[in-house]
Formats: structure tokens, sequence, C-alpha cells
DNA sequence: CCGCTCATGTAACTGGTTACATGATTTA
DNA sequence: TAAATCATGTAACCAGTTACATGAGCGG
């Protein structure tokens, strides 16, 4: 939320808040039970400074980073960054994937085939977004944009990768609902 | 948690507990207030069930999953799977990189470095764990494996490029702070 | 006997989500 | 004038984290 108030410059906590909610990531839902409080934190702590703007009878809030709030910014923004961001990234379909084994084959296989299909869908919406001339012209966009096709493209290959190797030589496994393998 | 249980077959909480101690990614810390609630939650609503297992004077609970809990898993596994797992994977890297902006060029440039390093370094890691017999033999774990693999390669290499891209051609950002650039 | 691991929990704190409540302004 | 958007919040609920508390078994 800091980050945000400090891009978009002076704005509403409403502004802020439809960051969340227009983004495709589903990390943070941008609940106005969430963004209200924390702002409200934010500014007791003297992190963001709001100013008072009233567009005729209506009456809003313009926040804005204030430097106390920019030096706290960069010590979250690092470096040093710690461990965990540097670490291997989550991501919640591979960690499904550990538990492939209670699905029937075929349903591993179709499980596969869905998500490598969403994933090239996907990848054409962020190549799109990426090619798009406010996304290309600024830097940071720029980075964050082709991140995330990087990450696509690399998660699709892998999709297909896995679903090669599992139909090139489908292990006859016996039917019965797939046990857990004992750990011997 | 109810995934590891099935896994693991009969295992204890304090098993279930350090998969995710143990577990380098930090989505969930596996901490003792949260896995034996859920786990409690899980038996009363039938999905586990505890096994008393006696070893000399102590005493501890294993789990086992129950047939509706084995339905849920695959419920939960999917297909169909929810359009967020479908989605651009979540990377607090990334997020980090859309107000790199609020860095000097030079923290900027920093920051990247610092990152790739680390990038390199857990690809190791992790390619070592791919190379492992264990993880070799059993599908799910070498699909999951060559996944974290594959996203790290990706973000290294995503790094390089916009590390490149940053030293090449260094634009002339006036010093003073970092401003947000003024949405026009 | 000291320290580590195995093993199980509880209680306070924190904070995100869901759902609700309100009202002005703009647009079809 | 009806619907959507802009705009701000609150309260109950849920659940994860932190920290604490306890005790058995085991290796040095």
């Amino acid at each position: 939320v800091l980050g945000i108030i400090w891009r978009r410059g002076p704005c509403t906590a409403y502004v802020a808040r439809h960051e969340f909610l227009d983004s495709p990531s589903p990390y943070w839902s941008g609940s106005a039970g969430a963004v209200y409080p924390v702002l409200g934190r934010l500014e007791r702590g003297g992190w963001v400074r709001a100013q008072a703007h009233a567009t005729g009878r209506r009456e809003s809030r313009r926040y804005v980073v204030t430097p106390r709030g920019r030096a706290m910014l960069g010590r979250w923004l690092g470096p040093p960054l710690p461990d965990w961001i540097l670490g291997v990234p989550p991501d919640p379909l591979r960690t499904r994937m550990s538990f492939l084994g209670a699905l029937s084959t075929s349903q591993q296989a179709r499980l596969l085939a869905e998500a490598e299909r969403a994933g090239r869908e996907q990848l054409a919406l962020v190549r799109a977004e990426l090619k798009r001339p406010e996304i290309a012209a600024d830097r940071c966009d720029r980075i964050v944009a082709s991140g995330a096709v990087a990450a696509l493209e690399a998660r699709v290959a892998w999709l297909a990768e896995s679903r090669a190797r599992l139909g090139g030589r489908a292990t006859a496994r016996k039917p019965g609902g797939g046990r857990p393998p004992r750990s011997g």
C-alpha cells in the first residue's frame, strides 16, 4: 500500500484499493476492510499524510508518502533482500502437483492439459500487456511485465514436458483410488 | 495439511508440521498454533481419523485420511482448477520490482545483482535436489522439483536481462530521492 | 545430567475477508 | 431515473503467527 501511494502520487484510498482489485494476482484481495485500516496505520505512523480534497459536496482524502515513508519504502525494497524472497518463488500450481498421485492417471493427464492450455491463454494476455506503449515506456512496468511473461513461459514449458513424460511411459498404476505409496 | 497426511500415510501432527517447517517455501510457517487446530478441524469434519499410538509411556496420535478426506483432496486438486491458480504465479521479488523507481540507479543495480547472484545459488541447490535418487524416482517429486528449477531459471534469466537493460543505457535520473513520475 | 529432538497443545495478538452501510456523482 | 462508479468506512468472523508451557525419550 505504501508503494502504491508513492507511485500513484497523491491518491485516494479508493484508487490504491483498485490497484489490488484490478490486479490479476490474488495475493491480496484489496478489500475495503484491509485497505482503509492499513492507511490509518500508515498515517498514524507518519509514513503517509492525508490532504483533504473536496470535489463539490463530496469529500475525499488524498494520501501522499512522507519522507519517513519513503525511507521505509527503501528499506522494504532492499538491498538487502530477505532470504525467503530470493528463494524458489511460490506457485500454487506447483504445490498441487505434489499431490498428483491422488488422482487417476487420466485425471492427471486432464489436469496437466487444462493447466497448459490456460497457461498459453494467460501468456497471450501478458505478452499483449508487455507490448502496450504505456507499459513498454516505463522501465519498471516493463521489467514487471517481462517477469510475468518469463514466469508463464517457464511454467508452460514445464507443464508440457511433464505431460509428455506422463503420457510417454504411463506406468501401470493399479486401480483402487490411488493409495499413497508406502514410505518404506 | 490434508494432502500431507495422505502422502505421508499414518503420521503425527508433528511430522506434518515439519513438512512446512523444513520447506524452503515461506507460504505457511508450519506453526504449532496453525497445524494442531487445523488437524482438529479436519478430524471433526471427518476428513482425517486419528489412531492412538503409544510408544512406551509417550502417547501420540497418528492421522490417516478417510475416504471422505480423499474425495475432498481430489476436489481440491481439480480439474477444474480455479482461475487464480492458472494465472500468473505470484512472485514477491517481481512485486518489489514495481517500486524499483524508488531507489537510486546504483541501488537498483545492486538490488538486481544481489537477486541474480542469490538466484544462481538457489538454482544450484534445487538442481542438486532434482538429481537426488529419492526425488528422481518419484514421478510427483520430480515434477515439483523440475518446476522449481524451471521457475528459478526463468527468474535468473529475467534478472540478467533486466540488469543488462538497466546498465546498458542508464537514463540520467536526477538525484533527489527518486520522486515518483507524475502520471500525466 | 545437559541438550536436542519428538510430541502436543493453548492463549493473546494481529490482521485479512466477508458483508454491511451510506451517500454523492456520472452515465445510459 | 436507474444503474454503475466514486468514495469511505465499520463489525463480525476466521485463522495464522508468536510465544509460551509441558513432558518423554535419547545421545554424548
